[in-house]
RNA sequence: GGCUCCGUCGUCUAGUGGCCUAGGACUCUGGCUUCUCAAGCCAGCUACGGGGGUUCGAAUCCCCUCGGAGCUACCA
């Protein structure tokens, strides 16, 4: 690179379908690098498949990006002065290369149909051959495409790609070699002009000033192509972009992540109640480690460690239960403001709270004692229901619990303690209960307070039960004993 | 099939010739703590794919082999 002091990476996806983690793992230390070394990064889509890109996974891709916190310097929504960043509103640009390489001789027309194409390659397959283009039309002469034309074809751009070898330092993997006899001529733009990715990913690289290329290793085998087309653009090698392949994000079933091996879209994570920075966090280990056992870590923390030297070049496979125990340690470090802002949505769409400033005054006082006994925040309401609900019923396995004489009894004694407590807090409440029922009852105290807390709460698995009670109130608390012992 | 990449506990990883009888984290198991569930603490299980070299010495270097993955489109 003639000038790599202002490093320019850039996260340049497909929007298909949602961003799936190994996208999101992509977008993440494209992010982190650009950020360690001060330099920008550029956002472009790439939707030059017209067929399959939507707008609306566009827009998700967008959102997706937001969420997370992963901000870019340009792109949609930004802008940029190498824009415009929808690979859709080039059109004219890559048409224009397009042509320039057919003049130069570096591309030309190619006239096989894609059936003839495919049976050709069904005959190298069988040959034992290496399938690919076969080189037919490098050099029609003018009566054969006249031929062609009046035949009613239209035909594909094609590059040629010379003999010899592509030799390139990945920053990842070190030294790749392709000799050119295995990447056969490729398609540049359709017969209706329209480009394919092998050409507006290597045009906007150069156009757009990417120094850094840090995706998938999927695009390892294509290198050679992009390189080709710097080349026929004239781009000198010391200008090309440095390459890093990152190493694979795979699922359970050890293939590369799709719908079909589990949760991959990051919109389902987030649905969850995974925090964004969990995800982060989780992700930053897949393929890369900060060096010490230091495995928890901030997004600031990433971005001042990050360094393309410590990334692995062997595949990771995906572990929800790692991303579990990292969002768990997350939510117990978030402030209750901040934990309270993540946990209202959650509340909200499941209709455990309508939102009135009372509630919300409750949720703020009761998630304190659940803070370290979640995992996702999607298990909140179901956590912390018993205190809104408005007909309290105890959970049909756990009503047989309290039938037996001495739940019974417990329930007695509590209620008529806490009917004559003056004061209404946790402090109180365990006193009361403590000395009636472990100490001149002589119960166990997981025996006793088991029954009280399925009274109270409707299962035998709640926050703590003293905090409970003093969150529920009195009125309330004294109602749902009374209803047990008539049971 | 061809080309390319990859190979340390079940999983993510540390490790770049001696500090490794291989460390950490997650998971799992047992224990402590305890009003349930968690959290926390302690302990335990478990790995250098295999075979040859090089070297006084190899997880680390070389070769072979086996295994896994990706690509092989007018997808990206």
């Amino acid at each position: 690179m003639s000038n790599k002091s202002q490093v320019r990476v850039r996260f340049a996806p497909s929007p298909t379908g949602d961003l799936h983690v190994g996208n999101i793992r992509t977008a993440l230390f494209d992010w982190a690098y650009a950020r360690h070394t001060g330099g920008k990064l550029i956002f472009r889509i790439e939707d030059t498949d017209t067929e399959r890109v939507t707008d609306q996974y566009i827009q998700a891709a967008i959102d997706t990006l937001k969420w997370l916190g992963l901000n870019w310097d340009e792109g949609p929504e930004v802008g940029g002065e190498f824009g415009p960043y929808l690979q859709s509103q080039r059109l004219e640009i890559y048409a224009e290369w397009a042509q320039k390489f057919l003049d130069q001789g570096d591309a030309y027309h190619c006239y096989c149909s894609s059936e003839e194409l495919e049976e050709r390659r069904q005959i190298q397959m069988k040959n034992n051959k290496a399938p690919g283009y076969d080189g037919k039309c490098r050099d029609l002469s003018n009566t054969q495409i006249d031929e062609y034309k009046s035949a009613g074809r239209k035909p594909v751009v094609r590059m040629r790609m010379p003999q010899g070898e592509t030799v390139f330092v990945d920053q990842i993997r070190g030294e790749v070699k392709f000799d050119h006899e295995f990447v056969p001529d490729f398609v540049l733009a359709r017969a209706d002009g329209s480009p394919l990715y092998t050409l507006a990913v290597a045009v906007d690289d150069v156009l757009m000033k990417i120094t850094h290329i840090l995706r998938g290793e999927d695009l390892l085998s294509s290198t050679p192509r992009q390189i080709r087309v710097y080349q026929a653009m004239g781009v000198t090698p010391e200008q090309y972009p440095l390459f890093a392949h990152l190493p694979f994000v795979m699922g359970q079933d050890n293939t590369k992540l799709s719908k079909r091996n589990g949760e991959v879209s990051i919109a389902w994570y987030r649905e969850q109640g995974y925090l964004p920075e969990a995800i982060c966090n989780y992700l930053a280990l897949l393929g890369w480690s900060p060096g010490d056992d230091k495995e928890n870590i901030t997004m600031d923390e990433l971005v001042s460690l990050f360094t393309v030297e410590r990334v692995n070049s062997s595949p990771a496979r995906f572990d929800m239960k790692k991303l579990e125990a990292i969002n768990g340690d997350k939510i117990r470090a978030l402030t209750l403001d901040k934990f309270l802002e993540w946990s209202l949505p959650f509340l909200l769409n499941s209709k455990v709270i309508s939102g009135s400033s009372e509630e919300i005054a409750v949720v703020k006082s009761a998630l304190p004692i659940i803070q370290e006994r979640i995992v996702k925040l999607s298990e909140i309401p179901q956590m912390l229901n018993f205190l809104f609900v408005k007909d309290f019923k105890i959970d049909s396995e756990e009503l047989p619990k309290l039938s037996d004489d001495s739940s019974q009894a417990v329930l007695k004694v509590a209620l008529t303690k806490i009917e004559s407590l003056s004061s209404w807090d946790h402090t109180s409440i365990e006193g009361v209960l403590r000395t009636a029922l472990i100490d001149e009852m002589g119960l166990k105290p997981r025996i006793a307070f088991s029954s009280l807390r399925i009274a109270v709460t409707g299962s035998h698995i709640s926050p703590p039960l003293f905090e409970s009670l003093e969150l529920l109130g009195k009125e309330r608390s004294i109602l749902r004993i009374k209803a047990a012992i008539s049971k």
